[in-house]
RNA sequence: GGCCCGUUCGUCUAGGGGUUAGGACGCCAGAUUUUCAUUCUGGAAACAGGGGUUCGAUUCCCCUACGGGCUACCA
């Protein structure tokens, strides 16, 4: 195979949603795996449609997710530039030829002659309602005008389209790499329009002609894009270019996990997961949808998150590390059929990536976060802070809940307290405090040590006791080990915290 | 409606003519833990339906049903 080139073509009409950006994924994968290029370009040929910051947003969100980009509009390339719009000239020609050799042809009618012909088509109950070999004929094209009229309305100024010819009846077959054989007849294609009256190619010309010139080898899609394959195939073979014709794999959707449907940027946050990587700003009308990123998602759990969506190793194991993906990626094992997307999977995969972080990479994330909320920690203990709270959360900062580490509680968790407080709590509280109190050494083994015997010498449960140290000292009824909370808070705040509690109690 | 694609536990999926149909998330139960979480053990849970082909189909073929995509001078 010669050098394997794929390419990652969003257009800019706003945010990337994760379905991109697992498109995006398992392009860059496949090109890492055959030591190939991933090339990003820029799908712009609608100016109507375009959104200010998307292209931004794009860029920033293949960066957090970790795929550096071998070509794109910024830093350029053997075959740029990389942005449609900035392609433009180059464009008419392709479209010309088309029309030289017959392929392609002039079309004048206005928006409300074509919708008339649908509704024409409509009301005669044609099955299948289109511009296509059987109407064309009955419209303003150069097909139908004489070369003179074309000439004219040419010369006029007059707008028009670019329609491709489409052949009759031709069964074409394709292969797809994940789907097989592919087999239609052209006669459910339309003509589509090529070019447009604003002068800018549609997609389906841009893209067959930007991948030729690109030298794409692989066209690595959404499975929206199946039904235009045909479409490009033929272009393909119009052009003469079916020699280095790349090859195609449409890939699965992500769908809804309720109801039906492809997951869609609309979608928000009404199911309580983000859609976006990155958060999102509506530009217009200011609405903000929330990012994977924001949400505190480790990257690396989101790509393998998305990894894991259409495809799988063929093993057990699904904790891969981007290189790991790279390794053992191959779109032969990228199921067919759509995957409703998993919230909670996700979120088992942060805990895992979580977990997997060294202590003081978790503290890093953490800092900020504790800064945020006023609450300052010694630096050589942050870590304590970190190793106390990790194996609870699975977002970094939801360790935030171990606040009480830093700062006084400043309420008690009334079912504990309404629960164990009892008639001779407040002297058993009393008593181990101050046994507490003459511990020299105050560390999490002798308070332990100090509490047992305690327990065995007035003969208690720990159910009677322990509780109430721990709503005392943290205000919470559940946590990390008591006594190693009580070895982060040191002496001096623990006896204070608890002759507190015990203070409040006797109000 | 037309065209195309798909269908294994609730979800993501492995498997593939003869299997106790495997794993993961989630759920439930038990064990451990002072508690929550973790960890461990166990459990419930699937081949859409009907026809073929075959000694034998979840696996191959056909039909039906269902789901999805597309059906713009949007990508």
């Amino acid at each position: 195979m010669s050098e394997v080139r794929v390419r990652f073509a969003p257009s800019p009409t706003g945010p990337l949603h994760m379905g991109g950006v697992r498109t995006a994924l398992f392009n860059y994968l496949f090109a890492k795996h055959h030591n190939g290029l991933f090339i990003l370009r820029i799908e712009d040929t609608d100016q109507t449609r375009y959104v200010p910051g998307a292209e931004d947003y794009i860029r920033e969100s293949l960066e957090w997710v970790g795929m550096s980009t071998d070509e794109d509009p910024w830093k350029g390339g053997k075959y740029g530039p990389y942005r449609q719009s900035e392609r433009k000239p180059m464009y008419r020609q392709y479209a010309d030829q088309l029309i030289e050799s017959g392929h392609a042809y002039y079309a004048f009618d206005s928006t409300e002659e074509l919708e008339e012909m649908r509704e024409r088509l409509k009301r005669a109950k044609v099955p299948n309602p289109q511009y296509n070999a059987a109407v064309r004929m009955t419209m303003k094209n150069s097909l139908t005008l004489s070369s003179d009229e074309v000439k004219k309305r040419l010369d006029n100024g007059d707008p028009y389209t670019i329609r491709v010819k489409i052949p009759r009846n031709e069964e074409l077959r394709f292969q797809d790499i994940i789907r097989g054989w592919v087999q239609v007849n052209t006669s459910s294609l339309d003509d589509k329009v090529i070019y447009k009256s604003d002068g800018m190619p549609t997609y389906h010309l841009a893209n067959i002609v930007d991948d030729h010139l690109m030298k794409i080898t692989h066209v690595i899609r959404g499975e929206e894009w199946l039904p235009s394959a045909p479409l490009h195939i033929l272009l393909y073979r119009f052009f003469g270019w079916e020699e280095t014709r790349p090859q195609f794999a449409h890939l699965p959707l992500i769908l809804k996990p309720d109801g039906n449907g492809k997951l869609s940027k609309r979608d928000g946050d009404r199911l309580g997961f983000p859609v976006f990587p990155l958060q999102w700003e509506d530009p217009v009308s200011k609405e903000i949808s929330s990012g994977y990123r924001e949400q505190g998602y480790f990257p690396e759990a989101f790509v393998n998150t998305l990894a894991f969506l259409g495809w799988n190793p063929g093993t057990d194991k699904e904790l891969y590390s981007m290189q790991e993906l790279i390794s053992d990626f191959s779109l032969e094992r990228v199921g067919k059929s759509g995957a409703k997307f998993d919230a909670d999977k996700t979120k088992w995969f942060n805990q895992q990536y979580l977990r997997e972080q060294p202590d003081d990479v978790l503290s890093e994330k953490l800092k900020p976060l504790l800064d945020k909320e006023g609450l300052s920690c010694d630096p050589k203990k942050i870590n304590s802070y970190v190793s106390l709270m990790k194996e609870r959360a699975v977002f970094v900062n939801e360790m935030l809940e171990g606040r009480y580490l830093l700062e006084r509680p400043s309420t008690y968790d009334n079912k504990t307290i309404s629960k164990k407080w009892k008639e001779n709590s407040a002297e058993i509280i009393g008593e181990m405090t101050s046994r507490f109190d003459r511990i020299d050494e105050f560390n999490a083994e002798t308070l332990h040590a100090t509490f047992q015997s305690f327990l065995s010498e007035k003969e208690l449960g720990m159910g009677s006791v322990l509780p109430l140290l721990r709503v005392f000292v943290t205000g919470q009824g559940a946590g990390p080990g008591m006594f190693n909370i009580m070895e982060f808070i040191g002496k001096k705040e623990s006896i204070e915290r608890l002759n507190l509690g015990l203070d409040k109690m006797a109000q």
